[in-house]
DNA sequence: ATGGCAAATTTCCCACAGTT
DNA sequence: AACTGTGGGAAATTTGCCAT
């Protein structure tokens, strides 16, 4: 009745069980089942999958210009009783993936050669040199204009998702925020590349990590020039390390050893992860004191949300995740009673259910003149000492910038690649604040002044790609370097004791963690076990 | 009915952490 | 102290399909 041949079921079966971390004995159980292929068919039909995809990858760069992407991976196991050869330990790794780039012009890949090296200028010092003025200092007057008409745009949205009692054909009329740079909806396709046992966090590492990941596309450095440059995305370190190489090996005639392809980019989501950290920390306020922050510590308590320590004295940096959430949670609350207070009536439900679309307008407009704004900041600083209200001009400042974080994230998520570049370029200037903050305002302005003066091809294909879209949906755009952390918690989760091996990390023992849904099951075999008997 | 072939499955081993 | 269970991989065996 079973078929050995007929068998595309038990094989979806077969590698959901494998993605699972299911057990080997799990998985012959199900297979003896019939509801599975065998535990050898799994990983047999995984390593030919992986052998297609690489293949895949190797023809698609030899016509296409391709992208990469890579980050490090570490992995726990822990050893309940350690002895001489089994201790607690981490397997550092690097995963990578290669990324078809897409040419807005065309709608389909931009094809290999687009950008020959010569549109990379060559390193001719050790320290980089930039071609600056002034005027890059600051964001600039368009740019700025931008941002504003945005996070007005963003102020309304969530008044109109979080007031209560708005008409639903109210919601209907808003329209989409204006669009700078939008780029065009596309599906991206992606392609990972075997892991690697390298540890990218040094020099040496980033380029043994980086000279795999182009072996195993095939690429040689005759293939490479022909490819032309190739963008990578990266975290500060990473990228700090990449250009430290191309400063050592700037006299290197070979493209690969000299790096000669690669155009550095800042990975947007580590960006993202700064902008949080910088609005939650200026804005963190400290328990006790006379004034508050803008954004009180104590709305975390609040919520019961489990404690975090926040603010620029912190020994650890905050936990983005949480502070996200905060920003998210907080902003709207404070957007709702903006309208509370200026909306003229004494119930905002009221006055929230009979507003047009211009009566929203003009209430919005004065929530944002008075509650999110620099020039109501200064206008309240200006006032006698004595009459200054501390706590709302920090509330204020609060709004402004968690604002612009919102803004940040829905343009990514949108895909307008102009408005990201809009608030990049505020954020330039606003971490210029302690810890680790400057390198990062140095990263963005130099990111800004290089696409300044880049060939107008090589800048269009560098915004058009520095997000991607898996799925193809509007609102389904997401930084690449989160594409590939995504993908390395997706191996963290499938990872069992033994598994090492798919990773294409040394097997150096057995038997060193069992994944914490397998111990449960487990258990649960022993009970019925006992229960039969 | 048979052989050839490839795919799928089964069997076995490793060797020690974990459990009772 | 006795016993169990672990995943990968090689080798052996079985199964399924096709052509003759």
């Amino acid at each position: 009745m079973r078929s050995q041949k007929a068998n595309n079921f038990q094989l979806v079966i077969g590698l959901f069980l494998l993605g699972s971390g299911a057990s080997k004995r799990e998985m012959e159980v199900l297979a003896h089942a019939g509801l599975s292929i065998s535990y050898t068919s799994i990983t047999g039909h995984v390593k030919g999958l992986s052998k297609e995809g690489m293949a895949r990858v190797r023809e698609i760069v030899k016509t296409s210009m391709c992208q990469i992407v890579w980050d490090n991976l570490n992995i726990a196991f822990r050893v309940a009783a350690e002895r001489l050869k089994a201790k607690n330990h981490f397997d550092n790794g690097t995963t990578g993936t290669v990324i078809p780039v897409f040419d807005p012009e065309t709608g389909g890949h931009a094809a290999h050669g687009t950008l020959p090296f010569v549109m990379k200028p060559l390193r001719e010092r050790t320290l980089p040199v930039l071609d600056w003025t002034a005027e890059d200092t600051l964001p600039s007057p368009q740019s700025a204009a931008e941002l504003s008409s945005s996070c007005f745009w963003q102020l309304k949205r969530l008044a109109l998702s979080h007031i209560p009692g708005v008409p639903a054909e109210l919601k209907k009329q808003f329209e989409e925020c204006p669009v700078v740079d939008q780029i065009p909806l596309h599906k991206s396709e992606q392609y990972p590349v075997p892991a690697m046992k390298l540890d990218e966090s040094t020099l040496e590492g980033t380029l043994e990590v980086y000279i795999t990941i182009l072996r195993s596309m095939g690429l040689d450095d005759e293939a490479l020039e022909a490819h032309g440059l190739m963008f990578d995305d990266g975290d500060l370190l990473t990228d700090s390390l990449k250009e430290k190489i191309e400063s050592a090996r700037r006299n290197s005639t070979t493209p690969i050893a000299g790096m000669r392809a690669s155009v550095r980019r800042l990975g947007l989501f580590h960006g993202e992860m700064a902008g949080g950290r910088l609005t939650v920390n200026e804005h963190w306020g400290k328990p006790n004191s006379l004034w508050a922050g803008g954004l009180w510590w104590e709305h975390n308590k609040l919520l019961k949300r489990k404690p975090i320590t926040a603010g620029w004295s912190g020994k650890k940096a905050t936990p983005w995740k949480p502070a996200h959430e905060l920003i998210h949670i907080s902003l709207p609350a404070h957007i709702v009673d903006g309208f509370r207070i200026y909306c003229g009536q004494e119930s905002l439900e009221a006055w929230a259910k009979t507003a047009t679309m211009d009566e929203f307008d003009r209430v919005a407009r004065i929530v944002s003149d008075k509650l999110f704004s620099t020039a109501a900041v200064e206008e309240l600083r200006a006032k006698e000492a004595s009459d200054r209200d501390i706590t709302l001009e920090n509330s204020i400042l609060y709004n402004r910038d968690a604002l612009f974080y919102i803004e940040f994230i829905h343009a990514i998520k949108k895909g307008d690649i102009g408005r990201v570049l809009n608030v990049l370029s505020i954020w330039m200037v606003m971490m210029r604040t302690p810890k680790t903050m400057p390198r990062y305002a140095d990263a963005m302005f130099e990111t800004l002044v290089r696409l300044k003066h880049f060939p107008p091809k090589l800048r269009q294909l560098f915004l058009a790609n520095w997000l991607v879209n898996l799925t193809g949906r509007a609102y389904g755009f997401k930084p690449v370097d989160l594409l590939q952390e995504h993908q390395n918690s997706g191996r963290r989760s499938s990872t069992r004791q033994g598994h090492k091996q798919e990773l294409g990390m040394a097997r150096d023992d057995h038997r060193v963690h069992i994944h914490p849904a397998r111990r449960d099951a487990n258990r649960a075999d022993c009970v019925q076990d006992s229960c039969i008997r």
